[in-house]
DNA sequence: CTGTTAGCGCGTTCAC
DNA sequence: GTGAACGCGCTAACAG
């Protein structure tokens, strides 16, 4: 292997000044620099993370943890941070990570402690404060994508702002039998994503009077936005809206309907929530969260972070539109 | 932070036994590696992975590389490679590249050299010469998830099969005016998959002697498969049967024919190749062919020639299957 | 089975 | 602006 001292021999200089002109830190002559360049370019050398590493204390490298890789929420932030942060020189290290609690303190106290990150970005975890404690322990700045959580940095979509934006947008269409399909009644109790989302449903209708709206709980896949909503479209009192917590619910929903042979927005309106790529294609109404811009979002705050900025702590907040397509309308007189 | 010679002294031991104990290379007695452990436990101790990695040459990492973080076959393969990889204590460091060959350059002799990784996995990379030989120097094992390469160990789903099986169901069916969507004429010479996938159609159409079959290229999108589609179903010979080389693209046919009032498969028969989650909802006929379970035969190959197995150069052979669900049926009399 | 010792490859003081 | 020397934290021989 082509080593540092390779190249300082080559250009007739010593390791430290190999050191300095090729990562930029520490004074060096321009002309120096350039003979050092070209050593280095010449021999094909590249400095080892590692030795770097552990010689410097910095790591040129980001950790992200997500819950799920296969939906498209996920991989599509991913797909932003990865952007973000590629183009600064950080390498990203994948951090998979299931529900289970013991699964994941593994992953965190052995496998995210033991590798060197400069910083950490993590996606939809929610974390009590035992793991918020034991991230902000290894000692790197952390941005949450999550809902607030004052011992971390978060970038919050406000999720109840989320849940009256698409409530109130079929309540203004008309409708005032309205059914949600979301959380169901053990997790609405939190503050996560899919409760909020709920709680601002409820409080929209409580709002304007509407009572007993009915909530469909899934799992916020195709399938089951699909089983949910043939449960609700099949209710006694048929909703003539659905509002789901999300895009592949809500596309699941409209499946559902038109196996039903009912017309979407004809005999019930749906939005969903995400601005998932398909939504287009089933012209669904939905309130677009921007996900692969809340993965940039992320990444630059880790940067700005790693460039000596205060931590935001708790103040992100990232925006969210209502995209109106064909999938709403109002309810049939 | 606690280190390795703070565990020693609590245990009572040299730093050299900790290590063992510790890693489980080298002897050590059980009651010795419990005492280790539990005072490594109690002091809340994790090796360093630099330090680790810069005394032994390993990592305990490997590299995956990919083409597109957020389209479906991708994420999924990725999700299946962490699984496989995860469960035996291996970090994954991502990279995602782009088609641009100074920016691929880049990644790889920059970003991945200098990180020490103990394998590298890519998917769907088509590496020339030159790239597999720059891969090749990593000096670590390699898994391509792609056509054959014989400087590769490669996984390779027969492309040039699935293209012909898919042909074949059609012409099967009684379809004699059928067209494809994929590949252009330009990249149809090389050997990519795509390519592969469109050779396979015009091969299984010469042998049935069935000359002059369009081809509709597009680029893998749902959106440019309802583009390709819309021109195909307007073409003066309508075609009575659409083959699609992934199933975003026949998706996106399925929803353009939908638009232009032609049932599926009354008027038009829809394949198309992956196995997307989505296929079912829209009852889409398609050659499966397990993402997932690609990504964890690929960490499963990737392990065991860690483990020290023989590189199976290019022998990998993935499955893939036909599907039939109802986007096809006998062409209309 | 265990301890001692010498690096792994580099970044960083500190003098010059 | 540049070089010498030490040490980052750990593992791999080698002795014992």
């Amino acid at each position: 292997m082509v080593g540092i001292d390779d190249v300082a021999r080559a250009a007739g200089v010593s390791t430290a000044t190999v050191s300095r002109a090729l990562s930029g830190r520490g004074p060096v002559s321009a002309a120096t620099r350039e003979r050092v360049m070209v050593a280095a370019e010449s021999l094909g050398y590249v400095v080892s993370a590692a030795a770097s590493s552990l010689a410097s204390g910095r790591a040129r490298a980001v950790g992200v943890v997500v819950p799920f890789l296969d939906r498209w929420f996920f991989s599509t932030v991913l797909a932003g941070i990865s952007d973000g942060l590629v183009r600064h020189g950080y390498d990203i290290t994948l951090y998979s990570v299931g529900v289970d609690r013991d699964e994941r303190r593994r992953v965190f106290d052995d496998h995210v402690r033991r590798r060197r990150i400069d910083a950490l970005i993590t996606i939809a975890l929610e974390s009590d404060a035992e793991e918020s404690a034991s991230l902000r322990r290894l000692g790197v700045p952390i941005v949450a994508i999550a809902g607030p959580n004052p011992l971390l940095t978060t970038l919050t979509v406000d999720d109840l702002a989320v849940g009256r934006l698409a409530t109130a947008h079929l309540l203004a269409l008309g409708h005032r039998r309205v059914a949600h399909i979301g959380a169901d009644a053990a997790t609405a109790a939190g503050s996560t994503v899919p409760a909020l989302r709920r709680r601002g449903f409820e409080e929209a209708l409580a709002e304007e009077g509407v009572a007993d709206a009915p909530v469909y709980p899934a799992d916020f896949t195709i399938e089951g936005g699909s089983a949910a909503a043939a449960r609700a479209l099949d209710a006694e009192q048929r909703p003539t809206a659905l509002f789901a917590a999300s895009d592949e619910m809500a596309i699941g929903a409209i499946l559902a309907a038109r196996e039903k042979g009912l017309r979407v927005p004809d005999d019930v309106s749906i939005i969903g929530v995400d601005g998932h790529e398909l939504g287009r294609w089933f012209g669904l109404t939905t309130v677009d969260q921007f996900a692969r811009g809340q993965g940039e979002r992320a990444a630059a705050a880790v940067l700005a972070e790693l460039d000596g900025a205060e931590p935001a702590r708790g103040l992100g907040t990232l925006p969210f539109e209502l995209v109106e397509r064909g999938s709403t309308a109002p309810p049939a007189a």
